[in-house]
DNA sequence: CCTTTGTTTCTGTCTTTACAGAAATTAAAT
DNA sequence: ATTTAATTTCTGTAAAGACAGAAACAAAGG
C-alpha cells in the first residue's frame, strides 16, 4: 500500500509515542497504519508498506489482536487473513486505557493489599510509614473503583460530563460544602 | 537507613512499575523510600539503603526534583542538601498525570495538528483517511479540554465526583437525553 | 588559599528489548 | 496424500537504556 506523506507522518508519530505507551514501535506502527487504511490489509501488505519483518508483522498482529484492536477479516477468494483495526475511536481509548491499567494499576493494587496486611506482623515498620501506606492504598482504591463506574457510560455521556468540566466540579462543590468540610 | 521487609516489598514494587510507568527503576525507588521515610535523607543514605551508585542517585534526584515530587531540605548543622518527598497522595497523582499527559498526549496533539494541516495539501490522501485522522483530533482535543477542566478542582470535590460515579453518569443520561440523540 | 567534602558529568559495561531472517509448523487445495 | 502457501516460533544480532565507577567540578571550612 501506497502511502501519502500525512499518513507516513501520522504512523512514524504513532510509532514514536507507542514506545512512550509501553507498546512497542512496530505493533504501534501497524495499529495505526490500519486504523488509517480503509480496506483489510493481509500481513505481506504490511510488510511492504512499513519494511518491517514478517515475523515482526506476525507477531505484532497477534498483540493487537489480544488486544482487541485489530480483528481478522477474510476477504472473498483470498486464503489470507487480511486486518482490520477498530475504527471507532472511543472504543479504542476505553481499550487501551483499560489495557494499561491492567499493567499499571491493577498490580499496584495488588502488592499494597498484601503490604498492608503483612504490615500487620511487621515489627520493624513505622507507624507513620504504615500510614502512608495505606493513604496509597485507599486513593487506588477510590480512583479505580471510580473509574469501574464509568467506564460502562456510553460516550455521549462521557463527552458531556467532559464537557461540562469545571461547571460540574463547581456545583458540586457548592452542594457538598458542608461535608466537605467535615470531611476535611 | 534500615528497611522493614515491608517497606522493602512496597520499595521494590514501586521500582518495578516505575519501568512500565516509562521512568527508571531507580527513580522510583527513591521515590518510594523517600515517600515512605519520615525524615529527610541525604544522598549517601540513599545510596547505602537502595544500594545503587552516587552517580544514580545524583541523576535520579535531579530528575525527581524536575517533576516537583522531591525538595531539597536542609538540616541543621549538616551541610549535605537532605530530601523529602511530596507526602500528599492527591498531589503526587496530579504531578505524575500532568507529567505523563506532557510526554504522552501533548506531542501526539501537536503531531496531529500539523497532520490536519498537510493534508489539506495532501493529493493522494484519501478523503475517508482524512476524516479518520481529524475524529482523532478531535478526541484528543476534548479530552485534554476535560482534564485541564478537573485538575483545577480540589480534591475533595473530584472524590465526591468519583463516589458519585455510576449514579452521576445516569443523571446526565436522563437530563441529556434529547440533545443526545441529536448529538448522534 | 588550600583542603575537605559534596555534587555532577562522563565513559564504558551490562541488561533489556526489538527485530530480522531462518527454520518449523500448520492449513488449504489439488 | 502431497504439494504449495501462509503463519508462527526460534535464534542470533543490533540498538537502546540503565547503571557503576571514575574523573571533573564546585563549594564550604579552616
Amino acid at each position: 500500500m501506497k502511502l501519502s506523506p500525512t499518513m507516513q507522518k501520522y504512523i512514524v508519530h504513532w510509532g514514536e509515542m507507542g514506545t512512550r505507551w509501553g507498546v512497542n514501535r512496530t505493533v504501534a506502527q501497524i495499529h495505526a497504519l490500519l486504523f488509517l487504511a480503509n480496506q483489510p490489509m493481509n500481513a505481506e501488505d504490511i510488510v511492504e508498506t512499513l519494511n518491517v519483518a514478517r515475523s515482526n508483522v506476525s507477531n505484532s498482529l497477534k498483540e493487537l489482536q489480544s488486544w482487541g484492536l485489530v480483528k481478522v477479516q477474510h476477504v472473498l477468494g483470498d486464503r489470507r487473513d487480511h486486518f482490520v483495526a477498530l475504527q471507532d475511536v472511543w472504543e479504542i481509548f476505553r481499550v487501551i486505557t483499560e489495557e494499561r491499567k491492567k499493567r499499571e494499576l491493577d498490580p499496584t493494587l495488588t502488592v499494597l493489599r498484601e503490604c498492608a496486611i503483612e504490615a500487620e506482623n511487621d515489627t520493624e515498620i513505622e507507624a507513620a510509614t504504615r500510614q502512608k501506606m495505606d493513604e496509597v492504598l485507599v486513593f487506588l482504591e477510590m480512583l479505580l473503583s471510580g473509574y469501574d463506574d464509568f467506564k460502562h457510560l456510553p460516550p455521549s455521556v462521557v463527552m458531556k460530563l467532559l464537557k461540562m468540566g469545571g461547571k460540574l466540579g463547581q456545583l458540586v462543590a457548592i452542594f457538598g460544602k458542608d461535608d466537605d468540610m467535615a470531611a476535611k
